[in-house]
RNA sequence: CGGGGAGUGGCGCAGCCCGGUAGCGCGUCUGCUUUGGGAGCAGAGGGUCGCAGGUUCGAAUCCUGUCUCCCCGACCA
């Protein structure tokens, strides 16, 4: 349709890193702080976090893990305990070294070198330390297995370079950890909660993944094994939505978790850690976001309807919003998907087109424009943000009986849900290609610039060691990565891509957030 | 952290090369008209030009430093 006017100015083919950043602006999610790598979230992206944490916390909660809160700042020496860990995050550590500032004579202020501390803490990168260290405190005997634990908090992470939810200095996360007698306990949780995570992403986020193990050149530093779900974006990069690591017995050993077992004996315990972060709300605006902005799956969405009475500012304004208000309560005593709808009446002042506007831009589910002849004739102008336009491009406006409306609502809210994942579903099977079985083949497909291709799902023979370096710089090369090898991934037919040897698995090949 | 670009009313930008009263569009406010689908006309308010130094009679403009953002790379549970 070339006589729609979106309500952005960029458009996801013209330039998807652009148009990222416009959806954020636009929706009002978030913007810059003015602190190198952090943002400012504002409530609209805020109210989508917290709809991921109630839903997410009853998933937690609902398999025996019970929450705490740990400290923000770890003594430098828990953090040195474990070689691997601290290989990995080393480079990337925001630390306290002052307590107290003093003037510097020229207005401004600096740390008192009176003031430093004899050890340097650190800004959380990641808890495994803090938490492996009360573990030790708690776990004595077998009888205090598993131990189930999850927080959530910020974190830290000095990258090089942030886009706002994908990667920022600070981000707000879950992270469990767990605590079990062996490895085969252990590993049930590392793949329960990966099961979560996979179900929540398809259910509450609408957003398809494929749930997977990384490979040994991308597992957590420190863990034996790291599992990820990975979700496709509208321009065919991947991004790991969410991660489960089983660490073994590395980090029990460099905290102390021991516990005497039904023999009498110590044993180290098997550790597990898993997280997911804002980065989510990032996966789904590039899963979902459309050139008017963001469309926000209902099950997360703030408001899932929101009623927008058209004032004129006269007489008949008192009568409308009562209308209004009448709608809005016969609507929220409806449920859809588990819960009461959650239906919000904008009764700012400002003309309705505007505010419609900005609705659409947040992307909320349904908007309802109604005038006073809605009122008079008992009827509701329905606008579906997932199908807001018509052919001949104008705006896809339904007039529908009121008690008729109220009485689908819940239904149609749920229908959108299952409209986004459907969709979503569909462009990530539609990008995934099978049948690359070089790697010069690999080459061609990924020879376009810009937009992407999608995802390669080939076969190999999970090389390790220097064999496997060679095929990371190999596909570094093609500025890909390998995501995961796919849970249900059966014996695969052939020969490996790189090294020629009998396949023994598939992987996805991606170029990646 | 390397290369490139940028920071000027709420937002988007021009002005900078070549120093001399800080401008435009959108939005905001007021008034009138209009209004069932992203209104029109008229008027008004709003800016220590990212920050700190320096050069100069005079700096948004020139110089130095610094902070933040964007793109490419390196890095990246």
């Amino acid at each position: 349709m070339t006589n729609i006017r979106h309500a952005l100015s960029v458009t996801r083919d013209a330039d998807f890193a652009a148009w990222y950043q416009d959806v954020i602006s636009e929706a009002e999610m978030a913007e810059e702080s003015g602190v190198r790598g952090c943002m400012v979230i504002r409530p609209w992206g805020y109210g989508i976090w917290e709809r991921i944490q109630k839903l997410m916390d009853e998933r937690i909660k609902a398999a025996g893990v019970e929450n705490c809160y740990f400290p923000l700042f770890i003594p430098l020496s828990y953090f040195s305990k474990e070689a691997e860990h601290v290989e990995g995050f080393a480079k990337e550590m925001a630390v306290v070294t002052h307590h107290r500032l003093i003037a510097d004579g020229k207005g401004g202020l600096v740390p008192d070198p009176e003031a430093k501390l004899e050890e340097p803490l650190i800004v959380r990168p990641t808890s495994e330390t803090v938490i492996g260290a009360a573990m030790a405190r708690w776990i004595q005997s077998w009888r205090d297995l598993p131990l189930l634990t999850n927080q959530w908090a910020n974190v830290v992470r000095w990258e090089m370079r942030t886009r706002m939810f994908l990667r920022t200095s600070e981000f707000l996360w879950q992270e469990g950890h767990t605590a079990h007698a062996d490895r085969e306990d252990a590993m049930v949780e590392t793949l329960r909660a990966l099961e979560m995570y996979r179900s929540f992403s398809e259910e509450c986020l609408a957003m398809p993944v494929m749930a997977g193990e990384k490979p040994e050149n991308e597992r957590f530093p420190g863990a034996v094994a790291t599992y990820s779900i990975e979700a496709m974006m509208q321009d065919g990069k991947a991004l790991q939505a969410g991660t489960s690591h089983y660490l073994g017995t590395s980090f029990a050993d460099a905290a102390g978790i021991r516990y005497q077992d039904r023999e009498g004996q110590q044993a180290l315990c098997h550790t597990t850690s898993w997280g997911v972060s804002t980065r989510m709300i990032g996966g789904v605006i590039m899963v979902h976001g459309d050139d008017d902005g963001l469309r926000v799956p209902p099950a997360i969405a703030p408001h899932q309807i929101v009623i927008l009475p058209m004032l004129r500012d006269d007489d008949g304004d008192a009568a409308l919003l009562a209308y209004c208000e009448e709608l809005r309560k016969a609507l929220a005593a409806q449920s859809a998907l588990g819960e009461p709808l959650r239906v919000m009446l904008d009764k700012r002042p400002g003309k309705a087109t505007q505010k419609r506007w900005a609705w659409v831009k947040k992307g909320v589910p349904l908007i309802l424009e109604i005038g006073g002849r809605d009122a008079a004739g008992e009827q509701v102008s329905v606008i579906r943000r997932d199908r807001l336009w018509r052919e001949d491009g104008k705006v896809n406006f339904s007039a529908e009986a009121r008690d008729s409306f109220v009485a689908r609502a819940a239904a149609e809210v749920a229908d959108i849900q299952h409209s986004l994942h459907v969709e979503a579903t569909a462009r990530r099977d539609a990008n995934i290609h099978r049948g690359v079985g070089t790697l010069a083949e690999l080459t061609e497909f990924f020879a376009e610039e810009k937009r992407y291709p999608g995802w390669v799902e080939l076969n190999w023979s999970r090389p390790t060691g220097d064999a496997l370096e060679t095929v990371v710089q190999q596909l570094k090369a093609l500025k890909l990565t390998i995501r995961n090898t796919p849970m249900d991934s059966a014996p695969a037919e052939g020969n490996c891509v790189f090294t020629d040897a009998p396949a023994v698995e598939r992987i996805f090949v991606a170029r990646a957030y």
